[in-house]
DNA sequence: TCTGGGGTCCTAGGACCC
DNA sequence: TCTGGGGTCCTAGGACCC
């Protein structure tokens, strides 16, 4: 049986662990730049704030209904995270983290009463050390345990926010109650299409031919239905190396200059570095792209993108930068007001596979360099050194107005108690 | 004025090989 | 008049997830 364990509305509840004041009000937290909401309280959900809602369309309601707005607060949240994960680790080692915050359980054995008992024990453990609400849905497969968390979710008051999928009777009746957009793996596009010929239910879904469905939809879908069924189709995905490493930012105004761009797109390509060697990775090609403000239509619009093949694999900032620098040349247009930007590295080999070539490689004395540079930064904090290229006066800032302080990673934003 | 960021997997079609 | 068959690899784009 698999529990798939869900924290409600995570970033909102991060925030009022050390906010107690808020609970039972509306809080909701907004994406990087203060751009648009992605986390929201029940209360908030209630004010009918949508997910992805613009946070200045949303000004006026936050205003009038006293929304408590907070900027996201990464820091903090990856490290409730860390501390939900650490807990829910010492149930089980067959353990998969799907998200910052979730993730699937594996428990073999177990009597379903027995489980149910684990798992509500489990979930007031949580809620209580941590100060973060968990749903937990149990079933025979990841799909029915999806399932059966957004069940624990919705009817939280009947379940105490702990539901088991077990018997057929259950699974036919969760499927029934289940909307096809609803069921994890199917999302609004295929839903549509779905709906379209009377498919409304993942009951609905499972009653569709396989032939059927991987001739017109793809093989994932096949692998749902078995899902659905109570078919393990699949499994959980151990702690793999990532495949590709992304850094990407909106501006918080146009930048229309070579050098404004070129200074991000090089801070994106030492920070996709930084990513690399974390996991001990080097890239073989990179992509950069650089975009206007599709949002206006009062501007003229340009968006294009580079793949670079690199001569050599690596994970050195300074050759990454350069490489950057000179893929960014090529598609960099003069006369366009420039909103976002972003680096893409993919294509790895593991840093001790690297293959040598016979002309061109990379420099053997930057392993020592970003050693050293990590080695700083690591404990001195993010960005105490960086490459000349990188903003030297500071000029980059990212709109954070509502910024919660650090209190659990910086020992100056710890919490204070008046007694 | 203002609209996020980071991932995975699958498929179709083209290029290329013998 | 008539123009094969089978395979691999790569890439772009789409769809999905949080």
């Amino acid at each position: 049986m698999y529990a798939l364990v869900d924290c409600n509305n995570f970033y909102a509840s991060c925030e009022r662990v050390f906010r107690p004041d808020l609970n039972g009000k509306p809080v909701v937290v907004l994406s990087n730049n203060d751009g648009c909401v992605v986390a929201r309280s029940n209360e908030a959900k209630e004010l009918g704030i949508p997910m992805a809602a613009p946070a200045f369309k949303y000004a006026e309601l936050f205003e009038q209904h006293k929304v408590h707005v907070f900027s996201a607060n990464f820091t903090l949240y990856g490290d409730m995270s860390q501390r939900v994960m650490n807990l829910l680790a010492e149930y089980t080692d067959d353990f998969e983290m799907y998200s910052i915050d979730e993730a699937f359980l594996n428990f073999e054995g177990y009597k379903q009463a027995d489980l149910q008992a684990l798992c509500e024990e489990m979930q007031q453990k949580v809620t209580k050390w941590t100060g973060i609400p968990i749903s937990i849905g149990i079933a025979r497969t990841k799909t029915l345990a999806k399932a059966a968390n957004y069940i624990a979710k919705k009817f939280a008051a009947r379940t105490k926010s702990v539901y088991t999928i077990d018997t057929e009777e259950q699974r036919i009746k969760a499927l029934k109650w289940l909307k096809v957009d609803g069921v994890w793996g199917i999302g609004r596009r295929l839903s549509k299409r779905l709906q379209a010929i009377n498919i409304q239910t993942a009951y609905d879904f499972t009653q569709l031919d396989d032939e059927w469905l991987q001739k017109k939809l793809s093989i994932v879908s096949v692998h749902l239905k078995q899902e659905l069924l109570g078919v393990e189709s699949f499994r959980l995905i151990r702690e793999t190396a990532k495949k590709s490493i992304a850094t990407t930012r909106t501006f918080e105004k146009n930048y229309t200059e070579f050098d404004q761009v070129k200074e991000r797109v090089i801070t994106f390509a030492a920070s996709c570095a930084e990513k690399l060697r974390r996991q001990k990775s080097c890239c073989n090609a990179m992509m950069i792209f650089i975009r206007t403000n599709f949002h206006r239509a009062d501007h003229e619009q340009y968006n294009n993108s580079i793949v670079v093949k690199l001569p050599f694999a690596t994970n050195s900032s300074i050759e990454l930068a350069q490489f950057a620098e000179a893929g960014l040349k090529k598609i960099f247009k003069e006369g366009y007001k420039y909103k976002k930007a972003g680096v893409v590295v993919v294509d790895f080999t593991p840093q001790d596979e690297v293959e040598q070539h016979l002309f061109e490689n990379s420099n053997p004395k930057h392993v020592a360099a970003m050693q050293a540079l990590d080695k700083i930064n690591a404990s001195l904090g993010k960005n105490n050194v960086k490459l000349a290229s990188q903003d030297p006066k500071k000029v980059w800032k990212m709109r954070q107005e509502k910024l919660s302080p650090r209190y659990t990673t910086n020992i100056d934003e710890i919490i204070t108690i008046q007694v």
